[in-house]
Formats: structure tokens, C-alpha cells, sequence
DNA sequence: CATGGGATTGACT
DNA sequence: GTCAATCCCATGC
């Protein structure tokens, strides 16, 4: 992945994140399932402005916004867009790749329940290791990374439709799937 | 300084 | 389908 790829208008940066990889450590997954938030509209994090707490959407391209959901959840996003605009991708599901086995242990499943490694943007986070201490980690560089697509994801099947678990803006088809994919974290619609 | 809600999940009815 | 867990932080008094 080029640093230009997330200088780019957030919902193509979402489409285009469907079928890469996101790797930490020995584990890694293809993101099948992707929804886009910029500060313009209230769904975002970033709505009103910068805050201590969503300051790395404001920063430069091609960083991790990662941040704590209902207390427990960790969410793992991809800064977009320019400095000075607060937008982002959240990774909601993966397609488990490698290192299913540490995978499993961290989720406290069996290996062979694939399907629930990662079908979910907390689920994700917590099989891969993925912590608060890793925002801000450089997506080209680490510790979190994101490479792109592999040989038979070179043309995903893709549907959009609405996001999930949202209270505003709930009608904006921002939410990217591949169509038909065992992994996502809900169904395409 | 107190309060309440949230880009969720898993257990339970 | 319902609901609690759990904590950061934005908001308001």
C-alpha cells in the first residue's frame, strides 16, 4: 500500500480496503467488511471537531485510529483523507488468513469455529491482539499493518448498504461487504 | 465534579 | 428477542 492510498475521499478508501490484509504479529485476515465516517456527518467520531479523544482522525493519512467501545470493545480504524480532516474506515470483519490458532486461544474459541474469529469489528481487534496502545501505529509500518490485495481478491464481489449499530445518519449507504463472504459481522442487504 | 451514552458482544429467555 | 458488562470522555451543572 502507497501513503497516496489514504489521502483519497474516505468512501473510496473503504471500498478499496475490501479484500487487503490487515496484519499484527504472526496473525493476519482480508477485511471483508468495511464502513466509512467522516466529520461531516453525526455518526462520526469526529463530528464537531477535534477532542482529545478523536484527534488522530484529524491527523495525517495512513495511521490507526483505534479507541475503546462500550467499555470493553476495541475498534480498529484507517486514518483517511488529509491533515486537518477527521475521517476514517472502521475494519468491522476479517476473513481469517494465518496464525488462526492464537487466533482462537485469544478469543477462547476452537480453531475450527473460523467464522467467529473475526466477524466483527471487536471480535477482530481482540484475535489479532490488537490494544489501545496501538493508535496512532503507522499502517505502513507497524506494529498494525494493512498490504495489499492478494491473489484471488483482485476483484472482490462488493455490496454497500447501511451501517450498523448506529443511532445517526442511519441512512447513508457507507457500509462496503463482500458479497456473499461466511465472515461478515451481519449480512449484506 | 457527576452523569449518561456509545461505530458491541455474548449469555440468556 | 432482551439485557448487562464496563469505561472513556463529552457534556452540563
Amino acid at each position: 500500500m502507497e501513503p497516496a492510498f489514504y489521502d483519497r475521499p474516505v468512501l473510496e478508501v473503504a471500498r478499496d480496503l475490501i479484500g487487503c490484509v490487515v496484519t499484527h504479529g504472526e496473525c493476519a485476515g482480508v477485511i471483508v467488511e468495511s464502513e466509512a465516517y467522516h466529520d461531516t456527518e453525526p455518526a462520526s467520531h469526529a463530528f464537531g471537531g477535534p477532542t482529545r479523544r478523536n484527534e488522530m482522525l484529524f491527523g495525517p493519512p495512513g495511521r490507526a485510529y483505534v479507541y475503546l467501545s462500550y467499555g470493553l470493545h476495541v475498534m480498529l480504524n484507517t486514518v483517511c483523507e488529509q491533515e486537518g480532516i477527521g475521517a476514517g474506515v472502521l475494519i468491522r470483519a476479517l476473513e481469517p488468513l494465518s496464525g488462526v490458532r492464537l487466533m482462537a486461544e485469544r478469543r477462547g474459541l476452537l480453531p475450527e469455529r473460523i467464522r467467529d474469529l473475526c466477524s466483527g469489528p471487536g471480535k477482530l481487534t481482540q484475535a489479532l491482539g490488537i490494544a489501545l496502545s496501538d493508535n496512532g501505529s503507522d499502517l505502513l509500518r507497524g506494529p498494525v499493518t494493512i498490504t495489499p490485495r492478494q491473489a484471488g481478491w483482485e476483484r472482490p464481489p462488493i455490496s454497500v448498504g447501511r451501517r450498523i449499530g448506529i443511532t445517526r445518519a442511519v441512512d447513508l449507504p457507507w457500509r462496503f461487504c463482500v458479497t456473499g463472504s461466511r465472515f461478515l459481522s451481519a449480512p449484506a442487504r
